[in-house]
DNA sequence: TGCTGCATTATGGTGGCACACAGAGCAATT
DNA sequence: AATTGCTCTGTGTGCCACCATAATGCAGCA
């Protein structure tokens, strides 16, 4: 087991690994090209060391050859995919995840310490701290005045909820309207497959979830190709907490018909070109959704 | 040197005490009324310990007095500004300052270490890491993929500057028609002194800061006045954005008149009732504001 | 000269430990 | 019965050392 795996290979390595292969891929590089590991280092702003792990990573798979000294290029077609990894999605937010589920199942109490979380979930001080510090910068978790941190009571209350349509109200069309934007190509047609795909398909136990997967998506995007990085963070932000929260979660399929088909229309006008229409149509869904009443139980204050 | 003193006692006895003496006098409390630890831990979501210790911090300063065994009121006029500490800017907040000021003085390279940093600044490893968190979450400092972290170059761009007045523009106007928008009872009126103050003043050398931050205060106080957490949050964000990358901190007399005067007239719409015409005000405020020439120099990227 | 392998140094994440302090139970006091 | 002092346990933070790994210097080589 002394050979260098595809697992337990630092992060890095593997990072710049799948960079380098999509990037030999995008170029079109050639089997037989002659690598140097001093340019490849300076490309990707990083040191030789931790290039040198990649390649070594790369040469297992045998992507690389190296003939002594040497590096070759061998199959550049390796598929990127293979090396795995891909959304690392930080440690924290998968805690975080964790966290939004055992709440959600009401497994968690209203109050909590730092040391219980870590002995529960098994983790180390950083990741803990770091996960609370962050959900307390949504807003959805509050430090007590001495010791613990309490999960915000009001914090999917209906009135949390209305500020939080009204802030994406204020930003989400007249993102659209903004001079700089521009959707990536293919976006738009993607975002319609997934959509279409809701639409057509049955309704089955694990959609819930992956509607709202695409419908975060679908705002995230459209906030990014407005061009303002304020925008798209903002929007990223609202979509963390709705995930936390479970805002709209058990929505039911009839709702998200409903909404499926209303981005579905923003797209069509995007792709006509009449950002104004989109912007519209944007600013009529998400009043639309707001109104909806909330099956959410009340909590206590 | 046994007695408790104001300093060197912890904060959060600190800043019990501070809390129940200002309550004292908002209920008006009478000398010599009688107080139960017990209640007032209850009362401050806190546990009698650190109430024992905000009392005996009082009891050293005569605001209330022991009987042994009973807690008597004593002074409730004392003066809580007394306790000092108030806005006890976190020691990460501070170093955040100085390191905007050095960055502005040029005497901090782009690409920094965590280790630098703590030899310069003299600070323990956590500050410096929370610091560095905190300003990449702003955007205005990244990790290095290997080590290290560099200064947004394209930090104080002029694209950057000009997506942060866009995103302005999107939420503040909106945020004063929001329908829960209110003004605190005599916020306007401290604002237009302190604005009116730069107007008659003549310009000294530290106004630019005080400026800086009465200018912070006025678009943090209305969009808190909108009732939305995310206008305020986002707001904030923004000015904490500004303070450190020093938008605007220079931007001479002539400009913070009109600025001044732009708020004022704001102010005048507000008080008049007219929301529209404050909002209208706002906008023509910022889109002013933005479309001014930028004297920074510009970095290199 | 430009690159490599090897060796050295520096970095930042992690975990252990200690300390100051918050929380909570209990007997005593009124 | 309510409240207090006392005490003990639990909590979070700072400090320190360690470790995997990234950066870098250097001699050798094409």
């Amino acid at each position: 087991m002394a050979k260098p795996s595809i697992h337990d290979t630092p992060a890095l390595h593997r990072s710049l690994a799948r960079d380098m292969l999509r990037r030999w891929q995008s170029l079109g590089a050639a089997p037989g090209a002659r690598l140097s590991r001093l340019a490849l280092a300076k490309e990707l702003g990083v040191s030789r060391t931790p290039v040198a792990g990649a390649m070594a990573l790369l040469e297992a798979l045998g992507v690389v050859e190296s003939d002594g000294r040497h590096l070759l290029l061998r199959d550049p077609g390796f598929d990127p995919a293979r090396l795995g990894g891909e959304a690392e999605g930080d440690a924290i937010d998968a805690f975080i995840m964790r966290l939004a589920r055992d709440r959600r199942m009401g497994e968690l109490e209203d109050e909590v310490s730092e040391r219980q979380l870590q002995a529960r979930y098994e983790l180390g001080r950083a990741v803990v701290a770091d996960a609370l510090r962050r959900l307390s910068e949504l807003g959805a978790v509050t430090r007590n005045r001495g010791h613990g941190w309490r999960f915000a009571a009001g914090y999917s209350s209906p009135e949390d909820r209305a500020a939080s349509y009204r802030f994406r109200l204020m930003l989400e069309p007249p993102a659209m309207l903004e001079p700089a934007f521009a959707l990536p190509s293919g976006w738009a047609r993607m975002m319609r497959e997934k959509h279409e795909g809701f639409l057509s398909r049955r309704w089955g136990a694990t959609d819930p979830v992956a509607f709202f997967e695409t419908n975060a998506a679908f705002h995230a995007g459209l906030a990014e190709a407005s061009g303002n990085r304020f925008v798209l963070q903002a929007i990223e932000q609202q979509n963390q907490l709705r995930r936390f929260s479970n805002y709209d979660w058990q929505r039911g399929e009839e709702r998200v018909r409903v909404s499926a088909s209303e981005h579905i229309g923003i797209l069509d006008a995007l792709e006509a070109g009449d950002r104004a229409e989109a912007a519209e149509r944007m600013y009529r869904h998400l009043a639309g959704t707001a109104a909806l009443p909330w099956n959410g139980r009340r909590l206590a204050t």
